[in-house]
DNA sequence: CTGAAAGCGCTAACAG
DNA sequence: CTGTTAGCGCTTTCAG
């Protein structure tokens, strides 16, 4: 491995100039500077980041925990770091959380030692208080997909209730009048500003959303599924579906064609975060674009950004960064004139 | 930020006892570890990773590059890597080679500062020599996804040969009489293996397969759509019909319905890969399955034996790591009687 | 404009 | 069993 102590030797300089000519500042001789250029190209000299981050106390890299990789969700949101990071010429280090608390301390831990300049955290499961401190002692953190009042400028999220009554308002609006929900069994957040969204728009349209209507389940296709049988075995009769997300509105879609009714003639189905098998499936689904790319882009810049800020600037500022969800109208839901 | 230092001061130790106590070898007194450890865990104590690698020369951190993670087959790759270095206690470093000669190579360089102490590669655009180069510098490489006959031990591939021919029979053995291929553009390497798969066992079973039947286009949803209109367009008959992956295949789907065709009643359709939104349109999709994810396990934990045994070992073995693709049978492929 | 020197936090001999 | 010490490769004053 050639260091920067070789480069100083083959240059005859020492290493300090090395370095200025590494990062470009300081004064520096043009001829000097050239030979040295060349000398770096020449032993295709690479600086140790490692070295790098324990003299200068400050490293760039970029974290991001999410609690997994494999679900588009989540992807996503991991490939919107990875962009933003790329952008700004950052490292990327990844590490899941596995859904569990614990797991989920020891990722951030994790990136923690290894000096992270910044960290992007999709948290589900630690607790608000757990994260207030935690955002107190690290400048670049920044959290994505939920919010905490007391950090709110370091919160990058979504409306999800405004979004939920754009679906139902669509829903209404196409003229259909009686509605089902499938949702998940996590009734924590997103999901229950979800349903909540879904009750009030429908409530003032004066449109009643019976309990039984409302089914739970694991939320993935097979849960989509799930609810829907039993929805219909409780003898529900609707001809609009919510799905809580789009893999639960697939699995609804399959079941509602089981059971012999077709979508969206018989039914309409919309729902949420816009994932790519939403094309997939036949008919197109029509959903709520969840913009977790951007979201995660966005968050990995504001995450930067407040690395770099001195700790008064990054506490001054109380604003908060909500995104939307716009409506993405495909197959799934057809005009009802009756 | 707490050091080794503070533990040792506050312990009334030496730095080296408490760096002996944190990795659990070298000779210890049971009450002074027992102290080191109680103080580590009061002063929240966390090695400070840069300055172990440094120190040490080697780190445990281990980088993965594939062209994107908004592709789910690359995101299946990246979570078997992530699961990889987790089980083996490493942290896991990702950079995106964009689909570009150049930045692929960026993204290698910058694993390297790093000190990467194994690397997971997917290459498309390097060329054979660059490869085997790399592979001679970094002890830990190991290529996903592509086989380099000089370092076949470092290569971690699948058979795509065996794969397309299992899907070829599978339809033969179904019934049908006359197919269609839909194949991407870019005809190398695995594009191309697929179509040979293909071309040779419907050769043995003394069907043919006209030129005019095999269309090609980008690898995606929208490819697999304009394939099959173009397949249609030119007034190919087929009752089966083999896609280059499984995007392509739920275009085609989409197609095929659109031009009044049922699958797969009419034309059955098999795709490649094993993608979750194989599940998601309707039919489901019948498909070859790609462990990718076990693969890349695999290919992580090898890529960390590799770079721990000397390289003498890591050169003699000359056993490569070669994966083979399973049927599986959903509903898009329907037997023929007539 | 350039060099010398003091560390960053930790590991790994080497003494004792 | 425990402490001392010499770096790892680089950044960053501080002199000159």
């Amino acid at each position: 491995m050639v260091t920067i102590n070789d480069v100083a030797k083959v240059a005859g300089v020492s290493i300090a100039t090395v370095s200025r000519v590494i990062h470009n500042k300081g004064k520096v001789g043009d001829v000097c500077r050239a030979r040295v250029k060349k000398i770096i190209e020449e032993l295709a000299y690479r600086p140790n980041s490692n070295a790098r981050a324990l003299a200068s106390k400050t490293s760039n890299t970029i974290g991001v925990v999410t609690p997994n990789l494999s679900m588009s969700f989540f992807a996503s949101l991991a490939s919107g770091v990875e962009k933003g990071a790329r952008e700004n010429g950052f490292k990327l280090l990844m590490a899941n959380s596995l859904y569990e608390t614990e797991s989920e301390l020891n990722a951030i831990e994790s990136l923690r030692e290894n000096n992270c300049k910044a960290i992007i955290l999709h948290s589900e499961y630690s607790d608000e208080n757990t994260l207030i401190k935690l955002a107190g002692e690290i400048p670049g953190l920044v959290l994505i997909n939920r919010y905490v009042p007391e950090i709110a400028n370091r919160c990058v999220w979504l409306d999800n209730l405004s979004g939920s009554q754009v679906a139902a308002k669509h829903l209404l609006n196409t003229g259909h009048k009686s509605f089902a929900v499938v949702t998940s069994i996590y009734q924590n957040r997103d999901p229950g500003c979800r349903v909540e969204g879904i009750k009030t728009t429908l409530g003032k349209n004066r449109i009643k959303l019976p309990l039984k209507n409302i089914e739970e389940a694991t939320p993935n296709i097979e849960g989509g599924e799930q609810a829907v049988k039993a929805l219909l075995a409780k003898g529900c009769k609707f001809d609009a579906l919510l799905a809580y997300n789009d893999v639960m509105a697939i699995g609804a879609i399959h079941a509602l064609f089981d059971a012999g009714l077709r979508v969206p003639e018989d039914v309409s189905v919309i729902g949420f975060d816009d994932l790519p098998i939403g094309i997939a499936c036949r008919p197109r689904l029509t959903t709520m674009h969840y913009p977790v790319q951007e979201m995660a882009l966005y968050a990995t810049n504001l995450a930067i950004k407040l690395s770099e800020s001195t700790e008064a600037t990054a506490t001054v500022s109380k604003q908060t960064h909500l995104f939307i969800a716009d409506l993405v109208i495909r197959d799934s839901v057809k005009e009802r004139t009756c």
